[in-house]
DNA sequence: CCTTGACCTTCCCACGATGGGAAGCCCCAC
DNA sequence: GTGGGGCTTCCCATCGTGGGAAGGTCAAGG
């Protein structure tokens, strides 16, 4: 019980910004901090244990709002396992829905790239796809899921 | 030149909404529009065909940054198709490496839910992982080009 | 001629996750 | 008791996009 660290120790120890640590304060990600006398914010070792939780689930591409899901199913030990897997694999849906988007653009301007000299001539495909766009516009897709970070 | 319309049908011809146009011109990636004499913005040919010059760039993925290089280029006729490659090229990169983060949160989620039974019980390898976040935090790859739509 | 409705204008607000920085308090070591 | 580093809150910026309010404009139809 040595372990209650203010919020600069908190960020150190897991990686979480001090900044972000009073975002998701703030936004109801965590549950607010206790604090000392004067104000500081103080953080256990349970407290560490949640924080990296969360860092772990944003490097894994989670939005705050899926890892509010994702803490919840945590600390319910009675949660079926199901749920956690349906929500994992829906953002691997997602995650792969926004690489097949990115694929298709870089597939597209690499193979119109292939065919620009690239030397001092003005001529270029490159700007006359762009010129002629002639893909008629289908209203661009509205990610459900925006990359955010 | 019957042409000239206003933004609304400019945003119907060239699929970028009216708000866009008017934020493209308001950030100078597009020159001041002419305007009737009661102030409406007015859009011929060739405004609406820089516009869908604009929309499909988006498509590509480029930022309003890049594009801003790109309308230059392409309305400079003495350019070296060089410059333009190296633009294009350098998005594609850009993409590349985009593409590879995200895939590699999709490869580690994906194989932890194929570990996760699944079913009723409580135990789940997926929340075991994110609790345990055994990658010690390297800081987070802050990327140069964030995804942004 | 006047109303109605569709369009246009500007202005402000919001998102999501993050960082920057200012002004002011707190605490410890010297 | 003083200096420096950590903490607090508050505001601002990012990027591209949409929402909406308040008000002007315009054409068609009664």
């Amino acid at each position: 019980m040595s372990g209650a660290v203010t919020i600069g120790g908190a960020a150190k120890a897991t990686g979480v910004s001090a900044k972000m640590i009073r975002y998701y304060e703030e936004t109801g990600l965590l549950p607010p901090a206790d604090r000392t006398a004067s104000g500081y914010r103080l953080y256990g070792e349970e407290d560490l244990h949640t924080l990296r939780f969360v860092r772990r689930s944003r490097d894994l591409g989670f939005s705050v709002e899926d890892i509010a899901g994702l803490l919840a199913l945590w600390q319910d030990r009675r949660r079926a396992s199901a749920q956690v897997k349906a929500l994992a694999l829906h953002h691997v849906a997602d995650l792969r829905r926004r690489i097949a988007e990115l694929e298709a653009m870089a597939r597209t301007l690499a193979s119109l790239a292939d065919h620009c000299s690239g030397d001092s001539r003005p001529d270029c495909p490159i700007l006359d796809d762009l010129a002629a766009g002639h893909a008629p516009f289908p209203p661009r897709p509205r990610r459900s899921k925006p990359p955010s970070r």
